[in-house]
DNA sequence: ATTCTAATAGCACGAACGTTCGTTTATATG
DNA sequence: CATATAAACGAACGTTCGTGCTATTAGAAT
């Protein structure tokens, strides 16, 4: 275990390469450990660095933990965002990201499962700035996967009787029960599973004249 | 804040009241504050006693932990599972157990929400024994989601071509979800969402032979 | 090569962590 | 009432927590 500091390509100025360095870590180690359990000394012990070394980049625990949900949303937007907007807008597009969401989770792009996932539980009891942007970050997620069912209306790839928010929130709720189910059970044919269910639920609801949908894996 | 030691109701040996005392005490706290971040010092301050006192009846972190598991399950199999089976075995019972779990959220019966949901999110990554027991309760509640789809199927009251165990996983995932919105979001109208979402999904997976079922709320 | 600054390390702090120990206070038994 | 047992306490252990303060280093600029 424990690499020293990983040499993130240069380019920029020192500090802010350890800086990233830090904070992938503690992407990985939070959503492992938890994002309330991440511990500056454990954290410093994993890049082989000093406590205060580390600390000094921060200022306190709560600004490295909003600071490393930065990270965990870049690295999100990374693997899922940006990747679904390949995808033609509509129904396609739904389908992309309740794919590649999966696929994160399949692929451990967050060592312990899904990064937000995982917070979201973990804070939603516990007032404060981290929860509120962990909520932010959750709800523009939602309004993702929202539009992107509204522009499937649009362009009558979905029947006009269903409502793009719900459909949007119920796609998504089966993709957290196989993140769930995957993870707690170790079952490794969850996240198959759940993405037939999504499909099925996605072709029930479609129009004739919606593109078919390749399941991509 | 901080209710000295519940008088417990009597008539057992005075050790065992108390420990039900800590242990309720345990369930609500962790239910807040994550099962991991619960604390011996917290706790006992929370029930005005002392550290050392309150640590004697356990002898370790780990067992106060399993004990807090065991404690959650008696509250949620007296809450939900038992009143679900006063409902008449089929469909009926499905609808009931999903009515009764959201029922559990709303009314807080757990102050953080939903112990059981928290937890596995919170141990899924942290292996030992707590992790094992929570995987263990968790798959006996999904068991018992199924064998209600299974009677529901063998009463012909769902259509043969389901897989009861895939309709149990998908209510409960919605269930989760709206649990998920309500605590996020602070959205109070999410578990009625999902209660109405669920009903939709059983309606359409229903036979006609299947007794009418009243949203309980 | 020297200077300046930003980054890191070292050390110390008070508080809280889980845990142990010896003692005191209740309760139940003779 | 005396005594045995169970339950709770208070103090202390060694460790780790988050956070300061000061010194030392390393990279960039001159």
């Amino acid at each position: 275990m424990s690499a020293a500091v990983k040499p993130v390509p240069p380019g920029r100025p020192r500090g802010a390469r350890t800086r990233e360095s830090i904070l992938r870590a503690a992407v990985d180690l939070a959503s492992m450990e938890g994002l309330a359990g991440l511990t500056i000394g454990r954290l410093a012990d994993e890049l082989e660095m000093s406590k205060s070394g580390l600390f000094a980049h921060f200022g306190s625990k709560e600004e490295l933990q909003l600071a490393t949900v930065e990270m965990a949303r870049t690295i999100f937007v990374e693997h899922v965002i940006n990747p679904a907007l390949a995808a033609p807008k509509g129904m396609p597009r739904l389908w992309a990201l309740c794919n590649l969401w999966l696929e994160h989770v399949e692929e451990r792009i967050f060592s312990g499962g899904c990064f937000f996932t995982a917070a979201s539980f973990e804070f939603d009891s516990r007032p404060g700035a981290v929860r509120d942007r962990i909520a932010q970050v959750m709800r523009k997620w939602l309004d993702i996967l929202t539009r992107a069912a509204q522009s499937a209306q649009e362009a009558g790839h979905l029947k006009a009787a269903i409502d793009p928010a719900g459909l949007a929130f119920e796609v998504y709720s089966l993709a957290m029960g196989g993140y769930w189910a995957k993870e707690l059970f170790h079952d490794s044919k969850a996240t198959a599973q759940v993405r037939s269910a999504i499909l099925e639920r996605i072709r029930a609801v479609a129009t004739k004249s919606c593109p078919r949908m390749p399941p991509r894996r």
